[in-house]
DNA sequence: ATTTAGAACATTGTCGACAATATAGCGCCA
DNA sequence: TGGCGCTATATTGTCGACAATGTTCTAAAT
């Protein structure tokens, strides 16, 4: 259940998400130039659709564009990685901080919700919790924290690049039994309604991600 | 002495530019509806351009855009200037906390020097401090972070929003003596190589300032 | 053989016109 | 008289063409 869905409204629209969608899950390679006539006859569409997407995506930081020579999407370095998993941990931490005052008491109680059915699939099938329901859950958090600011810049901008590096390189893994734990524990600082507590235990949470992140990396290499 | 000058090169950088100055300055009032017809004829570019530079405002957050309906500048609130300062505490005091690792000591010895020069003008004359040198002194944490996601939405995005409430709000106001001393703090635990403390001085540092800007607003009020 | 100047090419930037959508005004009907 | 629907108008969205800039290839000169 992603209760956020964005559809698109016009014709720019729907070329950003499509294009979005294919540079996130890799069938645009990361580094590779785009060509606006490229892509506009790929997609069916003018180019300057196109090139409202590219820009649009710059202002996520999918792609960087150079004047007058074009855009690249951008390579996933462990330096970028390390780079936005620090801006998370700062942003996800004050949402969480946010949230523990701002959630409303039904918000709390389906969130606590969403945790116990979750524990159910982590039993006994842990594939699906990695992905959506990781997700669904920082989702949750990140709207509850009611600021407009953090919620664009999470959602709209940092998300789609969390999961480029997750798709793209692979990111599965285990982690799967203590990120659950850590889940509970935030939820229950929320429901105490406890700020302080609550960011100290989501900083720390999206830190040993990015640290379980790195050691896999490195041990790939 | 601002040393990351953004200077334009194609038309639309420099229409974008002169629009979100004539926008933080309030020539272009809050709230405002954006016509593109009548931009294009002020600024004597096309329309093509005119929506470019709306579209990048409005990754600034600095306009709001709806589609097949227009661009509004975005109105200025006691709420939005609260969430505003939020998510500066949290980017700030995680940029703090990696400039105390990530800058090098010349970096940090200019820090210490240019706080030096403004003590001087703090004594004698306490008017410049408030503007450019705040400004100056934050600008170099940033961008002492040595990450780029951080020095992007800072300062293409959030700072021109934090300008636009200073000038239209007039902040000016005292509280330069105690900041001073708050950045002088800030500067230590750089230099001692702190990043918690830095990263604690500076949350506090926006904090207060925060506090002292919602006082002066509601005894406007 | 290497460097450099210039021309030919490719790509991005800018523009004006047309299409689609929303808004405002007017008349009709209950 | 008030509300509803239609038409007219204004505004935004989309497109193809032209201009300006960057890039590559060639050829000539040292």
């Amino acid at each position: 259940m992603t209760f956020f869905k964005e559809q698109p409204v016009t014709i720019a629209d729907k070329t950003f998400f499509l294009l979005r969608k294919d540079i996130v899950e890799g069938r645009v390679p990361s580094g590779s130039k785009l060509s606006e006539a490229e892509l506009s006859t790929k997609y069916a569409v003018s180019r300057a659709v196109i090139r409202e997407a590219i820009n649009r995506l710059a202002s996520c930081h999918l792609v960087e564009r150079k004047p007058n020579v074009g855009a690249r999407v951008v390579s996933l370095t462990p330096e970028g990685l390390v780079e936005l998993y620090q801006v998370r941990e700062s942003l996800e931490g004050m949402a969480a901080r946010l949230a523990a005052t701002n959630m409303t008491d039904d918000e709390v109680n389906d969130l606590a919700q969403l945790l116990e059915s979750q524990f159910d699939q982590v039993q006994s099938d842990e594939s699906y919790y990695q992905e959506a329901g990781d997700v669904d859950f920082h989702y949750r958090i990140i709207v509850g924290s009611k600021n407009q600011h953090l919620i664009r810049m999470l959602i709209d901008g940092i998300y789609h690049l969390v999961r480029m590096y997750r798709v793209q390189l692979g990111m599965a893994g285990p982690r799967v039994n203590s990120a659950f734990d850590e889940h509970k524990n935030i939820v229950r600082a929320i429901t105490q309604r406890d700020p302080e507590l609550a960011e100290i235990l989501m900083r720390r949470h999206i830190l040993y991600s990015k640290n379980s992140i790195e050691t896999k990396l490195n041990s790939g290499t």
